[in-house]
DNA sequence: TCTAAAATAATAGTATTACTATTATAAAAA
DNA sequence: TTTTTATAATAGTAATACTATTATTTTAGA
């Protein structure tokens, strides 16, 4: 049941660019749900130009004034190809924001092998949550730094629209359930009593989310502080409140 | 400090449209930051009637497809007049949203007068998130139990922007940061060495929006069911929370 | 290595959106 | 009654969010 992160690896020996060099390059590729794209964009240069550009143009001017025309002009192709791989903005939007869920289900995978005690477990989902962005990147065209300041910044607009239940229908907020899901077993785990174990799930996701914002942009609605560590302390708040609702 | 509510009390008692009615009609105004208007829209009806319909189209069509042209096709006026009242449809929005949580400040307001203990305060707190829009309705041009579902749906693209910060300091969001105080003065009260009381407050109203929205169209997300009364379930969570908390 | 297929680029065009400006008319206040 | 103010009517623009068509380049298969 927790062995839901799906991946490719695929070895690059022959591609010309590495013809002068010795060293091997490996390409995790995760695997999202196909409706989300009209042509699957980590397959070809141009697919992971779009979502390489996206991600660092959403993140610096906002998804409002994203435009397809304005990165094509920055990666120097034209609207009409952009529109070969995703239907319009809001689906790209959906597709780097279940990138980013699968990609957090996957270092919570690779980070709790092995670990046993749930409490244990729970501590490293809480700091994967936080801390997400900083780890040792695994994807060359995904700054997975910029591309949590979007989820952020931006990540319930993907869920927030009235196309939400016939997206639903469509498997596209899959990533975040499985997510849920991975995470409220752990939380069942540790406290087989505790009733509310997806909700306090989600929770602990989009308080991360939310509070991280919150002390960047209106401090008076939080306790975290940006002087200090702000992330360092969004982590000290939800392991307090997660151990507290446990215990 | 818990006096943040501010509204007008006007008596209409020579309008024209009593004279055949001994009855006498009370407005209460809620006075919102005078920067997310042009124009008071409050004090005219071309301005009540552009609330009263943007809060019905808002909730009935989503606030990405609400248009100011179709608005003035609905209320028979034009585009360029309700320009001379707002600046843009974002600003309507924060318009709404600052209006909601003032209204749920004037709901903890009125219910907790006389209320000593701060344990039964919070209790009326949470009742004021969960059913804000079912209680008796105060104004007639705002359909209150709409304007709630706008503030779950639509609510947190009011500051999840680009211009979070330029608005913050023009004081867009004191409405909501005037909440968040009073309820973390409650939160204090109960239990003075609680670390995260600006949190707590503020969790709790995201969470009861997410929740109720989680509950209508993520059920996965979520232990709430709408087949039971999804409110009545997230106001159970919200108190188990609450008090587990800061106990 | 040539050919066919597929991917991309170039160009053009449309309906809608998000506005601004101007003038006419109606309503309210002095 | 006059003047001010509010609203309506009309027109127009730049940008957005697309679609369609054709040309060119790249890739894959025979």
């Amino acid at each position: 049941m927790s062995n839901f992160i799906i991946f490719e690896i695929k070895l690059k020996l022959n591609s010309p660019q590495f013809k002068y060099s010795a060293l091997m390059s490996i390409e995790i590729k995760i695997s999202l749900n196909n409706g989300l794209y009209l042509k699957e964009p980590q397959d070809s240069k141009l697919g992971r130009n779009i979502i390489k550009h996206s991600i660092l143009m959403i993140d610096k001017f906002g998804f409002e004034s994203f435009t397809f025309k304005k990165l094509a002009e920055e990666i120097k192709s034209t609207e009409a190809s952009i529109y070969r791989y995703f239907e319009n903005k809001h689906l790209l939007l959906l597709f780097l924001v279940n990138w980013y869920w699968e990609w957090v289900s996957y270092l919570i995978g690779i980070n709790t092998i092995n670990v046993e005690d749930p409490k244990i477990k729970l501590k490293i989902i809480i700091h994967s949550f936080v801390y997400a962005s900083k780890e040792n990147p695994g994807i060359a065209y995904v700054n997975e730094s910029k591309l949590h300041g979007i989820v952020i910044s931006e990540g319930n607009k993907a869920y927030h629209t009235k196309e939400v239940d016939n997206e639903n229908s469509k498997g596209f907020f899959k990533s975040y359930k499985d997510l849920a899901e991975s995470v409220s077993i752990v939380i069942s785990e540790i406290n087989p009593t505790f009733k509310y174990p997806f909700s306090l799930a989600t929770n602990l996701f989009e308080m991360s989310n939310n509070h991280i914002f919150f002390a960047k942009h209106l401090p008076r609605l939080t306790d975290i502080s940006i002087r200090k560590n702000e992330v360092d302390e969004v982590e000290s708040m939800l392991n307090f409140f997660a151990n507290k609702l446990l215990s």
